[in-house]
This record gives structure tokens, C-alpha cells and sequence, in this order.
RNA sequence: UCCUCAGUAGCUCAGUUGGUUAGAGCGGCGGACUGUUAAUCCGUAGGUCGUAGGUUCGACCCCUACCUGGGGAGCCA
């Protein structure tokens, strides 16, 4: 006989059938003459109730069917005596796969703190929480390769290596092969890379920007997709050493393209959860977060707000609050003020644009007034920043002298201005944090709870 | 990195102004129960009180440092 799933079974049950179905034990429950047992295998948050007269099995069998025990059962598909549940299989044989220590298995029929869960990163997946949280993290992980690819954007793989760190996002993880115990030096101090693995110093990319606007460049429309590294010692619930990012740049796009683009992109991604994913969503809404049906179904009924930083600062100052870090034009928004743009003045996501040169990247367009940059970021309730993008400079002397006048490693970046020198073009794109998307649709508070192995500072476990 | 709160049984927590033998619920184990739903009922074992110093006749309790975790902030996605 074939082993079917149990999302595949409680889907189209077939009274009177034989079935097959294997997963983990989560409850035994019973008596002398019967055992109730709720078998679940991860293809979805249901458990099949397995029903065995112990009569028929041996009592030593029974005895090591204890939660986070792993089965195979066979047995008649029968419509359930009991409340609670409308099928139940009636067991004929079960073949014992693993035993669980009941003893020493951390896992408990009740509930446990998220901090304690994470402690047990390798077991925690059998939880509902993050069974669930990790079944949307991949249906939104597909959802979005299915996005780009259905609008004939192109995958393009970006290095996880790179030699440069141009875009100035944050520190670096160095990647080597030298002896770390005996580092070679130059006269004059500094490390001597001659004879590193790449001959010059290497770190794992913050970003796969840079690279994927060469895509664009040829292939009009890419996005990336994949896993990035800071090395800040940021302990926040938003915050993590590595994290992936969806990174979509755009030929011929301008700014209010790219808006347009981030935004449905944004709602096709709460639309393709809601639509795929509703007994984990039903169950987070039930468990973690009473209002993320309500706020999900709300972001996707209306649209962003989008408004300058400029008339931002405005509204900040002219609500009369007292800032505990002081607004003027000029100062980069800081967590206090996005939120009350967000939660208290217009009570919807926004995207603010046009933001001073001066707080953001060099390679941002800029506007004809010399202040700003055709900056766009995206912000959403509880999160801050999810998306942060722009239109790109495409014009070699404005880029040159940008950089310049940064004193970026203009060396560094001759490929990126080579884009500019041969058949430049317009073009736009943005970045979107995976996991803060995953916090949004799963209401899920902390980052490290919505990744399957976080890295955090300190913290490499697993 | 800064501010702040916390660390006591496998888990979640209580523990009086510093005073004999550190408690509860859940989980585990043993038993009872003819269909359970985080089953129920009876019984039972389980502790280097985060680590290292210090104060004291005496420290879970007071002091110092460090470690780990939560919340907030910064950096950012």
C-alpha cells in the first residue's frame, strides 16, 4: 500500500478505504481497552486521529507511543465516533519507526515559550506555531518566484561571495583561508591578502543590488533572491546576521513604476497566503495574533499612502508631539516617527519618497532640486521599513562625481560604471526583507522565530 | 552597542524584613477508568536557586563582575 499524507487524506477522505499514513505522534490519550492517538506528518496542521484497540497490539508497543514517537499505521479510514474530528483511522497494524524518550523528549502536549522553543531549534518544526509559520514561509517563498516569473522577470543568482563592499550597508562578515592564528602583514602594518583564497580581501554580500542591476541592464527585468549577511550587533526582534532578501531591479522603470511594482507585489504576497495557506493562517490568528486576519485582509483592501520625506517632516512637526530624537529636514526618520506615520497619523502603509541625498546610497537617482533622491521606502505597521528602493543614476558623470564625493572605492566599482559608459538606461528597483515579510503575514513578533535556524550575535547554535 | 527587566524542578512560575528540611501547576513515572480531544481521578520521583567572587554567625534573598534571555533604542531589510 501507498503512503498518503494527511493534508492529502482530510482533503478527499474515502470512507471504508484502506489507508497507509505515517508522521510523528503528538497526544496519546486512551484507557485500558483503547488508545487514541494524534498522528501529524507536517504536510499540514491537522492531525489524523488514529484509533487502536490495545487488545490487538502488543502492550509493549503501545507503551513506547509516546508524543514525538514516529509511526507507520495502516487501518480502515472510518468516520469518527467521537466530537472533535470527522474521519479517524481504525488501526490494524502500526509499525513502530523511532521511539521518543518521554522522559527526555523536550516537546509537551502543552504549550511552550517561543524563547524555550527556540533553545530547541531542532524539534521545534513539530509544533503547530512552526509548522505552520514554516509551511508559509515556503508558500511565500514560492509565491514570489511564481510573481516575477508569471511578469517574465528573470532569477538571476547574485554572489553570496564578493570582493568589494561598495554599497556601504553595514559590517562585514570577512571570508578567508588564512591561519587566523598567523596572519600575514605588510610593512606598513595592514593584512597581506596576496595570498588569500581570492588575493584580496573577500566578505559575504550585504546586497545583491549592485549585481543585479547588470542583469537588468540586458535582461530588462531580474530579481534576486537569496541570503545576505550583516555583521552589525543588532539584538532586535527585527534584526538578524543573516537573512534573505528579494532584490527586483527594473530597466526602464522609473520611481512611481517601482512603487507601483513593490506595492502589488506586496499584496499579491498577503493575497497568495490568505488564499493557500488558511488552516495555518486560522491557526496563527487563533493562537499568536487575534487581529492578523483583520490587518492582512485591511492592508490588502487599500492602498498605500505614498508622499514625500519632505512633506513627511511636515506632518512630524506639525503634529505637535514630542520627539525623543528632534525632526528637521535634513535627519533621517527614526522609529518613532515611522510609526506614528504609520499607526497614528494615516493608520495605513506608506511609502514615503524623495528622501535628502545625504541619508541615503550613492547610487540613488538624483532630483533636479541637488537635495534629494528619487528614494522610495515602504512602511508597514509593527515592521518599519520592509522594502527600500529607488530609481538608480544612470548618468556616468552624476554617479562618478556621487561616488567622489563619498569617497567610495572608485576602483572597486569600475564594472557598475561600465553599465553607465555602454548603453546606459533608466532603471529602478528595491529590496524586500523575507523575514519581515514572514512577520508580517504570519504575526509572528520576533525574526528569529520566523527563519528555521537564526543567526543572531552570539548565537550560531545548529 | 546603550537603557531596562529577568534567570529557582524537564516546562511555566511562587518563594515573606537575610534564619531549620526550597513550593505549586503542567509534564514524567506507577495505578484507576469502555470513545478520548491540552481527557479525568489517585499516588509518586524530580533542585549545585545562571556562573564566579564578596558581605554576613547565616544568602534563592544584599553587593560586584560576567554569561544568557525578554522588552525598548541605535544600525538596517
Amino acid at each position: 500500500m501507498k503512503r498518503i499524507k494527511i493534508k492529502e487524506l482530510l482533503a478527499s477522505p474515502e470512507i471504508e478505504s484502506d489507508v497507509l499514513v505515517k508522521g510523528w505522534v503528538r497526544t496519546k490519550r486512551g484507557n485500558k481497552n483503547i488508545a487514541f492517538i494524534a498522528l501529524n506528518d507536517g504536510s499540514t496542521i491537522n492531525n489524523i486521529q488514529v484509533v487502536a484497540d490495545t487488545a490487538k497490539f502488543d502492550e509493549n508497543l503501545l507503551k513506547d507511543i509516546t508524543t514525538g514517537s514516529c509511526l507507520s499505521v495502516s487501518g480502515k479510514l472510518i468516520e469518527s465516533q467521537g466530537q472533535g474530528q470527522n474521519i479517524e483511522i481504525h488501526a490494524e497494524s502500526i509499525e513502530l519507526y523511532g521511539k521518543s524518550d518521554a522522559e527526555t523528549y523536550p516537546l509537551q502536549k502543552k504549550g511552550h515559550s517561543m524563547e524555550f522553543l527556540r533553545e530547541i531549534a531542532h524539534l521545534r518544526p513539530r509544533t503547530n506555531t512552526f509548522g505552520a509559520v514554516f509551511r508559509i514561509r515556503h508558500a511565500i517563498a514560492f509565491a514570489i518566484h511564481k510573481y516575477f516569473n508569471d511578469k517574465g522577470f528573470f532569477y538571476l543568482h547574485t554572489p553570496i561571495i564578493t570582493g568589494s563592499n561598495a554599497e556601504g550597508a553595514g559590517e562585514l562578515f570577512h571570508v578567508t583561508t588564512m591561519d587566523l592564528a598567523n596572519i600575514p602583514h605588510n610593512k606598513d602594518g595592514s593584512v597581506d591578502f596576496n595570498n588569500d583564497f581570492f588575493g584580496k580581501p573577500a566578505n559575504l554580500t550585504v546586497s545583491g543590488q549592485l549585481e543585479g542591476e547588470l542583469g537588468a541592464l540586458a535582461l530588462s527585468d531580474i530579481y534576486t533572491f537569496g541570503p545576505t549577511f550583516r555583521a552589525e550587533n543588532s539584538n532586535t526582534p527585527r534584526h538578524l546576521a543573516e537573512f534573505w532578501m528579494v532584490e527586483p531591479e527594473m530597466a526602464f522603470y522609473d520611481n512611481n513604476d517601482n512603487m507601483d511594482l513593490a506595492e502589488d507585489f506586496v499584496k499579491y504576497l498577503i493575497r497568495y497566503a490568505l488564499e493557500n495557506c488558511k488552516d495555518d493562517l486560522d491557526f496563527l490568528n487563533s493562537i499568536i495574533d487575534k487581529g492578523l486576519l483583520e490587518r492582512l485582509n485591511f492592508v490588502l483592501g487599500n492602498e498605500f499612502i505614498r508622499m514625500t520625506y519632505t512633506d513627511a517632516i511636515k506632518i512630524l512637526i506639525d503634529s505637535g508631539k514630542k520627539w525623543e530624537y528632534p525632526i528637521s529636514w535634513g535627519k533621517d526618520l527614526q522609529a518613532e516617527h515611522e510609526r506614528y506615520l504609520v499607526e497614528e497619523h494615516f493608520k495605513k502603509p506608506v511609502i514615503l519618497t524623495d528622501y535628502p541625498k545625504d541619508i541615503k546610497a550613492f547610487y540613488m537617482k538624483q532630483n533636479d532640486d541637488g537635495k534629494t533622491v528619487r528614494a522610495m521606502d515602504v512602511l508597514f505597521p509593527g515592521i518599519g521599513e520592509i522594502i527600500g528602493g529607488s530609481q538608480r543614476e544612470e548618468n556616468y558623470d552624476a554617479l562618478l562625481s556621487r561616488i567622489k564625493e563619498l569617497n567610495l572605492p572608485e576602483k572597486d566599482l569600475w564594472w557598475y560604471l561600465e553599465t553607465r559608459k555602454f548603453g546606459t538606461a533608466p532603471h529602478s528597483g528595491f529590496g524586500l526583507g523575507f523575514e519581515r515579510m514572514i512577520i508580517f503575514i504570519t504575526g509572528i513578533p520576533n525574526i528569529r522565530d520566523v527563519i528555521p535556524f537564526p543567526r543572531t550575535p552570539k548565537n550560531a547554535e545548529f
